[in-house]
DNA sequence: AATCACAACCAAACCGCTTTGGATAACGCA
DNA sequence: TGCGTTATCCAAAGCGGTTTGGTTGTGATT
């Protein structure tokens, strides 16, 4: 017999011994009360005499004491839980490290409010099924919808089943009200853009996510916007959407790097693609931030860090683990009280000077006229 | 009234017609049956006419029954549900992208399996207290414990409080007897060493990631016993520990190649590092694959391809998301049958050729000697 | 014809908690 | 002294399923 061996049966016998398991009842009995009083003392009630109480609470840590979830569960018809469902395979962006960051930020919420997370991993086909199911199964109390897309139909969906949620992001042109948070991404691009024109570039790429996303179509819109209020026309083959990984970001990069009319700048959609379009740069024996410049948004993703005392990229800057613990909060309070009215939350992104942006160099200034 | 608000409120109207919630009661008066049969008839036990069976589940479908899985856990005493803890702060490495992967591959075999999957977040403190609740509360059946240190406590405490659990990675040193599934770190380290020696490089500098976490001492192992293998002893100024972040692949990297005796290639533990080292020696001038070569370690991420067609890096390849697929049925497993003994699954790293490894170059090669 | 095995179904207990609707005793006040 | 309050506590009925321990009817066996 290993020593492992041995101390796994010791381990073993402990916990049998241990494992008297605790419950409501029991407790009553040993407190020669009855399961009501327990019940009402330990959550708080006031018809229980306060020495009773101390008595109780002392006796159920002294017992080790945990109330049943599944049993609370299903006698106050909460499930105390809040779902997340992902839907993979074709949408598989979602699967992605700024949706685990907010996960991260919005698990933060939960546990500080005793609420489950709970993580639906489906198959795109699958989703509106697993809302469906989340909800007449009693699984969760509400949900959190990720990824908007242009009019999209899970809002409509959710209202019809009457499952609480927030969004992360918003729906544009739909109809029905819903609550949900959002960065101001418009705003966010519209800065970044009049950014690098101050510094005088007048060819800006947009390296862009994939525009049925309800995100990246507010930040090309606020990309065309600030160029048009200086009266420069958006240029298509200045325009590039993708996926935001570092191979997109290099591609869309590489490939307005070798047109005839080269941009001077870019205004990228995230680290990751941003990455990738630096590598695209130096590829072409160029130098980011001397002869082309490049903004990115940033997640200030918790492993990504954009440097660290000085950032590498110019940036417009927005927490999105905050963003999920302040989204979490926003619905558990709808949770709390179901008859709220739709709340929404609209952050702004703080404009980050980085190593990344420079005037426009006048070669390329010459070039672009 | 706005158009919005019309069509909210017939949403409304029509929901709460809907909402006639469906129990096993009510359906089994419907049928004119008790509430065992109905019961039994839709759980697939023998006890029941066959085609008494098919009308019980046509008519769940026609008045969309789906059971109160609340009801179901109390009675069965069963979670259906599989936990994850994540604690955060100190180590909160773990909210990485490699981390995000693996819960998709989890959550893949959970929702085909019907489990739920939870996610704690909690401070690094409370972690112990975690684990503790998810067992006494009964939210779970059992857990996946991620990112195994050196002799981490957590297996002991997993054993003490009886939860059932698989350990993704390993944790050397621990005496227990316990589940586990992991990749041969220390071989593909050894292989991608072995690979760089052939070509001719004599320094080979190691990025690793933090030291006191399993998969980084594995790692190192299989790097020094190549090494030792040829008789080269391994060099401490070679080598470099800390988290897998872009920024500190570019510091580890940077430090290296500004020393007096640079190494001709490298060996990195992720393709965020990597991308970290490859900044670092094109800020040198130098490039990637012809100067000097890098392999880095790729978990096969779903938003950061290792290049398409052909690998941008080359590298040691496991997909992580597979390892959480397959890590997730060896949990269900043992948590159908809690008297399986341990099982432990080693999966092999293949090596991928990319663009970033060639023949060691004359100079680096000189200046080895 | 009596017995038995078996197929098909059901009543009621149970899971562990919350909550409704009292019950009891002490207290305050006319 | 009598009665309404108030403070405490409790029995029992849920919550919506599963499961135990039957019961009933039918065809086969002897």
């Amino acid at each position: 017999m290993t020593l492992g061996k041995i101390l796994f049966t010791i381990v073993k016998i402990e916990s049998a011994l241990g494992k008297i398991d605790m419950n409501l009842k029991e407790l009553a009995t040993q407190l020669g009360l009855s399961p009501t009083t327990v019940s009402r003392a330990l959550n708080g009630y006031p018809e229980v005499n306060e020495a009773t109480r101390l008595r109780v609470m002392a006796e159920a840590k002294r017992l080790n004491y945990h109330p049943n979830t599944r049993a609370i569960r299903l006698a106050t018809g909460r499930a105390m839980a809040v779902g997340h469902v992902i839907p993979i395979a074709t949408r598989h962006e979602i699967v992605n490290p700024i949706f685990a960051d907010f996960i991260a930020g919005a698990g933060e919420t939960y546990s500080r409010n005793d609420y489950d997370m709970l993580l639906s991993v489906v198959p795109d086909a699958l989703e509106e099924a697993s809302y469906r199911s989340l909800k007449s199964k009693g699984n969760v109390d509400g949900v959190i919808l990720h990824g908007p897309s242009l009019n999209d139909p899970r809002i409509g969906l959710l209202h019809q089943i009457g499952l609480p949620f927030v969004v992360h992001g918003r729906a544009s042109d739909t109809e029905l009200p819903y609550s949900w948070l959002d960065v101001n991404n418009r705003r966010a691009f519209a800065r970044a853009t009049d950014f690098l024109l101050d510094l005088g570039h007048q060819r800006i790429g947009l390296i862009n996510g994939l525009e049925f996303m309800d995100f990246a179509i507010r930040r090309r819109k606020g990309y065309t916007e600030a160029l048009q209020a200086r009266a420069i026309a958006p240029d298509p083959a200045l325009m590039f959407s993708a996926e935001m990984t570092e191979d997109a970001g290099f591609r869309g990069g590489a490939a307005m790097l070798a047109s005839a009319q080269p941009p001077s700048a870019f205004l990228v959609a995230s680290m990751i693609s941003g990455m990738g379009v630096r590598r695209a740069i130096e590829a072409q024996g160029l130098v980011m931030g001397r002869d082309v410049s490049v903004i990115i948004h940033d997640d200030d993703l918790s492993y990504l860090k954009n440097g660290a005392d000085v950032p590498i990229f110019t940036a417009t800057r927005s927490s999105v683990r905050e963003a999920g613990r302040l989204t979490a909060e926003m619905l558990l309070a709808h949770i709390a009280n179901p008859n709220l009215p739709p709340q929404s939350r609209l952050l702004e992104a703080e404009l980050i000077i980085g190593q990344s942006t420079g005037p426009a160099p006048q070669a390329a200034t010459r070039r672009a006229n």
